[in-house]
DNA sequence: AAAAATAGATACTTGATATAACTATCTTCA
DNA sequence: TGAAGATAGTTATATCAAGTATCTATTTTT
């Protein structure tokens, strides 16, 4: 809550900004840590050409085969027309398919190809160097407070 | 990396599915936290018609009067033209005024205005509040380490 | 005084996310 | 059985955040 130092002298505004009220909230420190991370992330999976949003989906479908799309939009928390166009890129790159569900023709069973599982292997294992990136300097212990910090708020989800 | 249960005689898809992988990624958790905790902040901010954004700058212009929308921009971490438009939105709700510098008439002082500190007090409660719930369960500890740890990822911030 | 830099604004683009509504199929149950 | 309702996926559309290029008006540099 400190304020800044504004010297009424100085026309040009303030030396510094002072964002000391701002700190007060975890909110600001997760959105400005996320912010860095997403931006090591977006690079790391640029040579795949894979954003955040298909390299989880495609993690999803390689973990989970033959999974449905709602259950994969469920899985990651988007409205299923939001997941149509993640999925349509991964098939259009021949990385996923869409096979049809004998017992239930509305259904789509999500499946990696060959080539699907080839990039996946690739991108994981720099993820996990953008992981080890990120996490320089801090223990294992803290890096397990700080997951079980963070589900911990994610229990606090309003509604059902 | 456990795979999921996928009982191959139902053909509806997993019974359950796995994100075991995803969860060995910390920006995993921290998306999805900060999820959970932005749509509680923008239904905290709601009734004042703020929104994360707008918070932010008001926060900052409370906290140091007079800064120029440069300042704010780089201390916001947001480029310049988007910030023109959370700045004409608080202006136009009469929240703060662009002060003429008279030494750099290119430049803006941005000052709240009484309305936008009253504004302001009202919402940092609502947050305060908000900043509770969020953390409920957490000892003041584990918030410190969390915090630390965020900032210590910050750090690791591309280029400069 | 000309050239370069800076403050702010305008226009345009992309990406993530949300809602409404449509088609096709499946389920329920009178 | 067959109509009513639910569900899977899709299409179209809207909003918001964030990014780039470029413009005008100044100020600074040389």
């Amino acid at each position: 809550m400190k304020k800044a130092v504004s010297d009424p002298a100085a026309q040009p505004g303030p030396a510094t900004v002072s964002d000391d009220t701002l700190r007060g909230f975890i909110g600001y420190h997760m959105k400005r840590a996320f912010n860095v991370l997403q931006a090591d992330l977006t690079q790391t999976l640029k040579p795949f050409e894979l954003r955040m949003l298909t390299y989880t989906a495609l993690t999803l479908i390689v973990d989970n085969p033959g999974l449905r799309q709602s259950q994969l939009a469920d899985a990651m928390d988007v409205e299923r027309p939001n997941l149509v166009i993640v999925i349509d890129e991964l098939e259009r790159r021949d990385l996923i398919v869409r096979d049809r569900v004998p017992t239930d023709r509305r259904a789509y069973a999500l499946r990696v190809t060959l080539a699907g599982r080839q990039l996946y292997e690739k991108a994981f294992a720099a993820m996990k160097e953008h992981e080890n990136r990120m996490l320089e300097g801090l223990d294992v212990e803290t890096c397990k407070t700080v997951v079980a910090a963070l589900e911990a708020i994610q229990k606090h989800q309003a509604k059902g």
